[in-house]
DNA sequence: GTCTGAATAT
DNA sequence: AATATTCAGA
C-alpha cells in the first residue's frame, strides 16, 4: 500500500482534533503532504472509524485534549485494537505530557501549531512501524510486547487504564492475561529506544514465558479440580485437563500445584489450632481452608479431602503410618476404606476428638486441670503449638475475647464448644433454631462453609483475592460470628450435594483422659470456661465418653448411642448398630457402629470404627449431609433424639448435649495437630 | 517418551 | 513470595 514508487504519497492519516478550526488546518497540511486524510472532530467517532475499517488507515494523528475521550485514551485503544502509529498533537509540549504520550505508546508527539515539515515525515512511523511488525513475525511476537507491558507497569495511569482495555477487548487466556498495556504496539520514536526494546523484546520472548498470575479465578478452578480429582490423584496433567484454560501450561499448574501442597505441609501452629482470629490473619491459613475445607464438600464418590492427603498427614504430626495403622486394622480392610471416602476423614476425626477429649477437663478430675499438666500416656498437643498458644495467650491476655480465643488456640475443642455457646447463649433466636437441631448441629457447624460451589466463588475468590491463602475460615469465625448458624441452617446448597463429612467423633486412649492440658491457663480463663453456660455439660459428657472409653467402649456408651439410633432413624428406629458400616460386617465387640442418622437415604450411617489396633480408639462419623438433612426434614425427629438422650443423661440439659456435639464437629483443625490414634 | 515433583532459578 | 525452569527418577 505505502511501499509504491510514490510513497508517501497517499498515505491514509486519519486525523482526530475536536477544534474544528484547527483540524481543518490540520487537514490541508497533511493534504499538502498529499496523504489521504479523514478527517474527525469526535476521537470515539476516530475509534469506530479504525474499528470498522480496519486496514483502510496507516496512521493516525490525535489531539490529546478532547472532550469525552482524550487523545491517550484513544491512543490506547488505537494501539491495543491496531498496529497502527499515532502520533499526538498538543498545544503543550511539557515533558509530562510527552512522555505520557509516549508512555501510552505514541509514536510521536508534536506541539501545535504543527509545521508541514513535521508532518511531511510522519511517513516515516509507518515504515518503521512495518519493518518491526516483520521482524516480530520471525519471531513470535505476542509476547515480546509483554516487556513492554512491564516496562510500563509502574506506571499508574496508562498501565491501569490499559489493562482495562485490554481486558475489554482483548479474548482473556492467560497466557496473556498480565499483559497490561497495548501488547501490539511496537512504535518507538527514537531509534534507540526500538533496539532497545527490540534487544529487550527479543530476550524476552525467546526466554521466557510470559508470567502467570493465579488469580481468584484460576485458583478457584485449580482447586476445583484438584476436588474433583481428589488430592492424592491430583496431577499436574489431570488438572490441567480439568482446568481446560487456555494458554494454561502442565508446567504452570505443577508449579502451582508445588505451591499448594507446600502450603498445606507449611507447619502453622495457629492453623492447627482452629483460632479463630489466626486463620484470618495468617497468610497461609487460607491454604488450608480455601482448600481443605472445600474439598471436604468434594470428598465423595470414594475420593479422599484433601484434608486426608499424605502431605496433610505428615505434615500434621499425622504421619502416614496411621493411616496405614487404621487400613490396617483387622477391622477395617483396605476395600473398607476406599469405597468410604469417609474413612480417611474419620481418622482425622478421631484424631481431633483425641485433642479435645485432651484438652477437655474432666471434673471428676478436678484436681489435674491444672497447666502444664502432662500426663503420661497421653498424648500431648505438641510443645511447639503450645508455647505458640502460650504466646498468643499472654500477649492478648488483656481482652477476654482474645484470650478466648488464645484458650482457643490451645485446647481448641473446649474453647470452640465454648465460643459456640457463647454464640447460643448470646443470640437466642439462633440458639433456638440450633438446639432444636439437637447435636447434629455440630456437623453443621463444620460444613458451613463447605459450599462446593465455593471453589468457584467469589467467597473463596475473594479471599484469594486478598492475596493470601486466607480462604473463608468459617469454621473459625463461626463460634465468634453467630450470624453463621442461620447461615447454617439456611445453607441449601450444602444439602445439594453429597458432603461426607467427618463430624461426631470420639475418641480415647487406653490411658484417662482428663483435663491436664500442658497450656497454662490462668485461672479465671478457665473458671469462665468452665462456668460458661453449657460448657460445665460439655465437659460432663465428654468425661462420660472419655471413661467408657477407657473401659473399651463402655455398655453405657453402646446404651446411649443405641438410644440414639432408635430415634433419629427414619427407618422407625433400628438400631444400625454393628451394621452401619456397611463394609465392615464383621465387628468386633470393641467398634461400635453407632449411626446418628440411621442409615438416612441409604447412605452411610455415622460409625464408630476402631481405628487403632489394641486400643481403645474409637472414631465416630457421620456424613453431614444427612444429618443436615436431617435437621431440615425431620426437626421433630432430631428433636426427639435429643429427648431420648435426656432420658438417658437426665442430668444433662439439652444445651448441655449440644455442647457435646458440639465438640465434634467444630474442631477442624486440630485433626492436624495432633497425633493420630497411637 | 511422558509425567511427576523436588530443587533451583528468576 | 510467586512463578518458571530444570532435571532425576518413576
Amino acid at each position: 500500500m505505502v511501499e509504491e514508487d510514490h510513497f508517501p504519497v497517499g498515505l491514509r492519516v486519519l486525523a482526530v482534533d475536536d477544534d474544528r478550526t484547527y483540524l481543518t488546518v490540520l487537514e490541508n497540511l497533511l493534504r499538502k503532504c498529499q496523504y489521504n486524510v479523514t478527517a474527525t472532530t469526535q476521537s470515539v467517532k476516530a475509534l469506530e472509524m479504525l474499528r470498522k475499517n480496519r486496514n483502510k488507515f496507516d496512521l493516525v494523528i490525535s489531539d490529546v485534549n478532547m472532550p469525552e475521550m482524550d487523545g491517550f485514551k484513544l491512543l490506547q485503544h488505537v494501539g491495543l485494537e491496531t498496529d497502527l502509529p499515532v502520533i499526538m498533537l498538543s498545544g503543550y509540549g511539557d515533558k509530562e505530557r510527552v512522555m505520557k504520550g509516549v508512555i501510552y505508546g505514541a509514536c510521536d508527539f508534536l506541539t501545535k501549531p504543527v509545521r508541514i515539515q513535521e508532518l511531511q515525515n510522519i511517513w516515516q512511523h509507518v515504515v518503521r512501524r512495518k519493518i518491526d511488525s516483520k521482524d516480530k513475525n520471525k519471531t513470535a511476537s505476542e509476547e515480546k510486547d509483554c516487556s513492554m507491558a512491564h516496562k510500563f507497569a509502574n506506571e499508574e495511569e496508562p498501565c491501569t487504564v490499559a489493562g482495562e482495555c485490554s481486558q475489554a477487548l482483548a479474548p482473556k487466556t492467560y497466557a496473556n492475561q498480565n499483559i497490561k498495556v497495548d501488547h501490539k504496539r511496537k512504535e518507538r520514536c527514537e531509534a534507540e529506544e526500538i533496539e532497545e526494546d527490540d534487544k529487550e523484546n527479543d530476550e524476552t520472548s525467546n526466554q521466557k514465558k510470559s508470567r502467570l498470575v493465579w488469580d481468584t479465578e484460576l485458583h478457584n478452578k485449580f482447586l476445583a479440580a484438584i476436588n474433583q480429582l481428589g488430592i492424592d490423584k491430583a496431577f499436574p496433567k489431570k488438572i490441567l485437563d480439568l482446568m481446560n484454560i487456555d494458554g494454561l501450561s502442565r508446567e504452570n499448574v505443577a508449579s502451582h500445584l508445588q505451591k499448594f501442597r507446600l502450603g498445606l505441609k507449611k507447619p502453622n501452629p495457629y492453623h492447627r489450632m482452629g483460632s479463630v482470629d489466626c486463620f484470618r490473619t495468617s497468610s497461609e491459613s487460607g491454604a488450608m481452608l480455601s482448600t481443605t475445607l472445600p474439598s471436604y464438600a468434594y470428598a465423595h464418590g470414594g475420593r479422599f479431602s484433601v484434608l486426608n492427603s499424605p502431605s496433610s498427614l505428615n505434615t500434621r504430626g499425622m504421619n502416614s503410618s496411621a493411616f496405614v495403622q487404621a487400613s490396617e486394622s483387622p477391622n477395617i480392610n483396605s476395600s473398607s476404606i476406599k469405597t468410604h471416602g469417609n474413612m480417611h476423614s474419620s481418622i482425622f476425626s478421631a484424631n481431633q476428638a483425641s485433642s479435645l477429649l485432651q484438652g477437655i477437663p474432666n471434673p471428676m478430675e478436678a484436681n489435674r486441670f491444672k497447666p502444664n499438666n502432662s500426663t503420661a500416656g497421653i498424648r500431648r498437643f505438641d510443645l511447639l503449638d503450645h508455647s505458640a498458644a502460650l504466646k498468643d495467650f499472654s500477649s492478648f491476655s488483656e481482652n477476654r475475647a482474645t484470650v478466648r480465643n488464645a484458650a482457643n488456640i490451645s485446647l481448641p475443642g473446649l474453647s470452640n464448644n465454648h465460643l459456640l455457646f457463647q454464640g447460643i447463649s448470646q443470640h437466642k433466636h439462633h440458639s433456638e433454631a440450633f438446639r432444636n437441631h439437637s447435636s447434629l448441629g455440630a456437623a453443621a457447624v463444620k460444613t458451613q462453609s463447605f459450599d462446593p460451589n465455593s471453589c468457584g466463588s467469589s467467597k473463596m475468590g475473594d479471599d484469594y483475592d486478598n492475596k493470601r491463602w486466607r480462604g473463608a475460615a468459617p469454621i473459625s469465625t463461626f463460634p465468634s460470628n453467630t450470624s453463621a448458624f442461620s447461615n447454617v441452617f439456611s445453607n441449601d446448597q450444602l444439602l445439594q450435594h453429597n458432603f461426607k463429612l467427618p463430624s461426631s467423633t470420639f475418641c480415647s486412649r487406653n490411658s484417662p483422659v482428663g483435663f491436664s492440658s500442658s497450656v497454662p491457663l490462668e485461672d479465671d480463663i478457665l473458671g469462665e470456661m468452665l462456668h460458661q453456660e453449657g460448657l460445665l455439660g460439655n465437659i460432663l459428657l465428654a468425661s462420660c465418653h472419655t471413661q467408657h472409653n477407657q473401659g473399651g467402649c463402655s455398655k453405657d456408651m453402646n446404651q446411649t448411642f443405641n438410644s440414639i439410633n432408635p430415634v433419629i432413624s427414619p427407618n422407625g428406629g433400628t438400631s444400625s448398630l454393628g451394621h452401619s458400616y456397611e463394609q465392615n460386617s464383621t465387628i468386633d465387640n470393641k467398634r461400635i457402629d453407632a449411626s446418628l442418622v440411621g442409615q438416612m437415604n441409604g447412605v452411610n450411617p455415622s460409625s464408630i470404627t476402631q481405628c487403632s489396633e489394641g486400643e481403645n480408639f474409637y472414631s465416630m462419623k457421620s456424613n453431614d449431609a444427612y444429618v443436615l438433612q436431617s435437621m431440615k426434614s425431620d426437626e421433630a425427629l432430631v428433636q426427639n433424639s435429643l429427648d431420648s438422650l435426656d432420658d438417658i443423661m437426665n442430668e444433662i440439659d439439652e444445651q448441655d448435649l449440644n455442647a457435646i456435639m458440639l465438640m465434634n464437629g467444630d474442631i477442624e483443625f486440630d485433626a492436624y495437630h495432633d497425633g493420630l490414634c497411637n
